[in-house]
RNA sequence: CGGGAUGUAGCGCAGCUUGGUUAGCGCGCCUCGUUCGGGACGAGGAGGCCGGCGGUUCGAAUCCGCCCAUCCCGACCA
């Protein structure tokens, strides 16, 4: 393989497009790898073009080798089979919808869970057929309310998705298993760093959901890991419970004035100015901060809902919907709050919530608030608070809930040590579907005794356009792309140093030897640019190994340089088709 | 969808406050010459509906209104 810079269809800036905001993102503009095309979407040229097949290779050979069959449907897809499992409404203004000149309701699709449902439930029916595993590569779309971060979160997106078929929960279990496995050795042949998260509650537990995470402080995705080795989406973080506290020396929880105190950060400050206490000074983590939100359920009806949790932490808005999935949240508004005068704004406390209490609202709790614990709140009456406040003596939550944010410092629920929160890129994603779209779509076969079973699904994905984008924003350095050999556009980078007709000649027939001895080869050959602007773009392109064929001839030695390291050395001319091959052999 | 910012040559920007001949600078691009191992220099060129529409004015890149687009923060993101 070999192209020539003086043809190839690239033009390198020196400039960065005032647009981009990410490093690699940057990088992949200025080095002629994509261009922006308009809001979320890109045009990949030659050399951007190359990076991404070899990601689409990578993956496809490790989907074939664990068993799994390549198809291809449409992107562009009638509304029937959507509506069927009910996404045409569920998933939202994020669905592109568009109609035909027959008025007739098609989108394109954001992922293709019906597609292969029904394509199953065409051809087969029997539990002979199964397990089946199919995939494919293709354009996905959704119009992301905000795409941003260049390739990392746009609206056209190229996917890897497969879907997994079994007749029951144990061969879910393996096709799950299987894939799991094919997605550590692509991320691993990739040379993409990651961790694999568990992205679902304690409720849903286990396996049910992992997502493979790239670790970078420019990821959108956070999640917590500890030094024994645990690691977890933010949302899927389960707070260990403490031990019940004794509280029989408790005082009887008494009312205090404490007016014009409706946050936590005044009523501490109160606190301290009014009723100090000997021992130590109040703080934050002293009360009890009851968050009412209103919860949409699937079926149309909604209800208010307290939350209480300690007053230094706040809900987490992603945690709270994670855990009332698949009702919605929203925040509960100054109409609702009349709506409820049982509901005093700001002096919210749990003496009045809960099941069989005077609103009888439902009233949860973060797991810290155990039996014992002794809580600083509002008294349900403007401007008055409540000291001394024992939970399981003076008020009884109906439940816990997994809402406050975590922090750092955390302990880890499996004892493995306080927890770091970090971000990263969502890279892959294996998921246990279950039944719900052989449910919707009515996709059974004929078990061994003959009777009619519903198929168990799984699907896993992989963002193949993100995972270059990954790769960039994990290996650009300042000088620019610098891309692992098994994805790089080339393996060589040759700047030829110089125009006598000795040194033209010369990396000529060196190139010729790379190329015969299968060295994917990057030519420089412009004979208009100086030596400088060659030694520029080949550090900004990214190829693992530049070599420099230049001054150095008239000894016959050329010079080899390892773009991630900058380590430079010379080879005898005679040896550098060796050395070179060897090099790319190993990576 | 809320908040903020920006639209002037392929890219990066100035000009706009205070309206007035031919709209400027750097990079890139074309031609010629000198240079030639770390983004050279000189000379000469090409390239613009100043985001769009409407208004004010004798006159609008500049002032006003509406719209559109892009980016950033947030909401959102199986």
């Amino acid at each position: 393989m070999l192209l020539r810079m003086s043809n190839l269809f690239v033009r390198t800036l020196r400039e960065v497009p005032a647009d981009a905001e990410l490093p690699g993102h940057r990088a992949l503009l200025r080095a002629g790898y994509v261009r922006p095309a308009g809001s979320g979407v890109h045009s990949w040229l030659p050399l951007g073009y190359r990076v991404l097949r070899n990601v689409e290779r990578i993956i496809r050979e490790e989907m074939d080798a664990m068993g799994a069959q390549e198809v291809h449907f449409p992107a562009l897809l009638p509304r029937e089979p959507y509506e069927r499992s009910g996404r045409w409404d569920d998933y939202g203004d994020n669905l592109f919808r568009l109609k035909d000149r027959r008025g007739n309701d098609h989108l394109l699709a954001p992922t293709h869970e019906e597609m292969f449902t029904l394509l199953v439930k065409d051809l087969y029916g029997s539990y002979r057929d199964l397990p089946l595993s199919i995939y494919q590569i293709q354009t996905k779309y959704r119009d992301e309310a905000r795409p941003r971060a260049g390739l990392l979160r746009s609206r056209e997106f190229l996917m890897k998705d497969s879907y997994s078929f079994d007749v029951d929960d144990a061969g879910l279990e393996a096709s799950y298993q299987a894939h799991r496995a094919a997605y550590v050795r692509t991320f691993d042949r990739l040379r993409l760093d990651y961790v694999v998260v568990s992205a679902m509650s304690g409720a849903m537990g286990g396996s049910g959901s992992e997502e493979f995470l790239c670790p970078t402080p420019v990821g959108e995705d956070t999640y917590v890991r500890s030094p024994g080795g645990y690691a977890a989406n933010a949302e899927a973080v389960v707070t260990p419970v403490p031990e019940p506290v004794p509280y029989d020396d408790v005082p009887e929880a008494h009312v205090e004035d404490t007016p014009d105190t409706p946050t936590i950060e005044t009523l501490v400050a109160f606190a301290n100015e009014h009723f100090p206490r000997p021992d130590r000074a109040w703080d934050a983590a002293d009360t009890l901060k009851n968050v009412v939100v209103m919860v949409h359920h699937p079926d149309g009806t909604h209800e208010p809902l307290v939350i209480g949790v300690p007053g230094d932490r706040d809900v987490d808005p992603r945690r709270l919907a994670a855990q009332l999935e698949p009702s919605e949240v929203a925040p509960f508004t100054d109409e609702d709050f009349e709506r409820d005068p049982g509901l005093t704004k700001g002096y919210l406390g749990p003496q009045v919530l809960g099941k069989g209490s005077a609103t009888g609202i439902r009233y949860l709790v973060d797991p810290r608030i155990v039996e014992g614990t002794r809580w600083v709140t509002g008294a349900n009456e403007h401007g008055h608070h409540v000291f001394d406040l024992v939970c399981g003596r003076d008020f009884t939550p109906d439940g816990t809930i997994e809402a406050a944010e975590v922090r750092d410092g955390d302990p880890a629920p499996d004892g493995s040590g306080p927890l770091e929160l970090a971000r990263g890129i969502e890279i892959g994603h294996i998921f246990q579907l279950g039944r719900k779209y052989a449910e919707a779509l009515d996709l059974q076969v004929q078990d061994e005794h003959g009777e009619l079973v519903t198929v168990t699904m799984g699907s896993y994905g992989i963002g193949v356009s993100r995972a270059v984008a990954a790769i960039a924003e994990t290996t650009v350095d300042d000088l620019g792309l610098c891309w692992p050999r098994v994805v790089a556009p080339a393996d060589v980078h040759l700047v030829v140093a110089g125009k006598s007709d000795d040194i033209v000649a010369g990396a000529e027939r060196l190139t010729a030897e790379l190329v015969d001895a299968g060295v994917r080869v990057l030519l420089d050959d412009r004979s208009k640019e100086r030596p400088g602007v060659k030694f520029k773009d080949a550090e900004l392109i990214g190829v693992p190994t530049i070599v420099v064929v230049g001054r150095g001839l008239a000894e016959g030695t050329i010079e080899v340089k390892d773009r991630r390291t900058g380590a430079r050395e010379d080879v005898a001319l005679a040896d550098a088709v060796e050395h070179l091959r060897r090099l790319t052999m190993t990576g």
